[in-house]
DNA sequence: TATGTGACATCAA
DNA sequence: CTTGATGCCACAT
């Protein structure tokens, strides 16, 4: 099982780097399926029977925490990146476009 | 088999 | 500027 899709998706957001988030879009994008964001966001509803998937590192468009909610508590997302220095505030990432990490760019996944 | 849903993104009005 | 509607692909029922 594990399409090869969700094992992307997980493999991606296991390379953000600390103290770096990323988006949907941009995830879907280097995916190479633009405008499929919510497989991104399906597959992290699913990444619950992965192992470490820093889920709180993946944020909408908007740097917002869309999903804090799917952590089991609302502020733990907030706390895990305040926690990497990421600055939250309302739960929205600031300095989103210099925290922003886009693996299609930072990453060369050629194949 | 078909319908509905989903942690989004983008376009149009 | 804001709000609304549509698209995307995969999974669940």
């Amino acid at each position: 099982m594990k399409d090869n899709f969700f094992q992307r998706v997980y493999e991606v957001v296991r390379q953000v780097p600390h103290g770096r988030v990323t988006t949907y879009g941009l995830i879907a994008n280097s995916l190479g399926t633009r405008g499929s964001a919510r497989m991104v966001g399906w597959a992290m509803n699913a990444c619950h029977g992965e192992d470490d998937i820093p889920a709180h590192r993946v944020i909408n468009r908007q740097g917002l925490l869309t999903g804090k909610h799917h952590f089991g508590q609302i502020n733990l997302m907030q706390q895990l990146l305040e926690s990497e220095g990421i600055e939250v505030i309302d739960d929205q990432v600031q300095n989103l476009e210099k925290l922003l990490w886009d693996p299609s760019k930072e990453l060369d996944m050629r194949v």
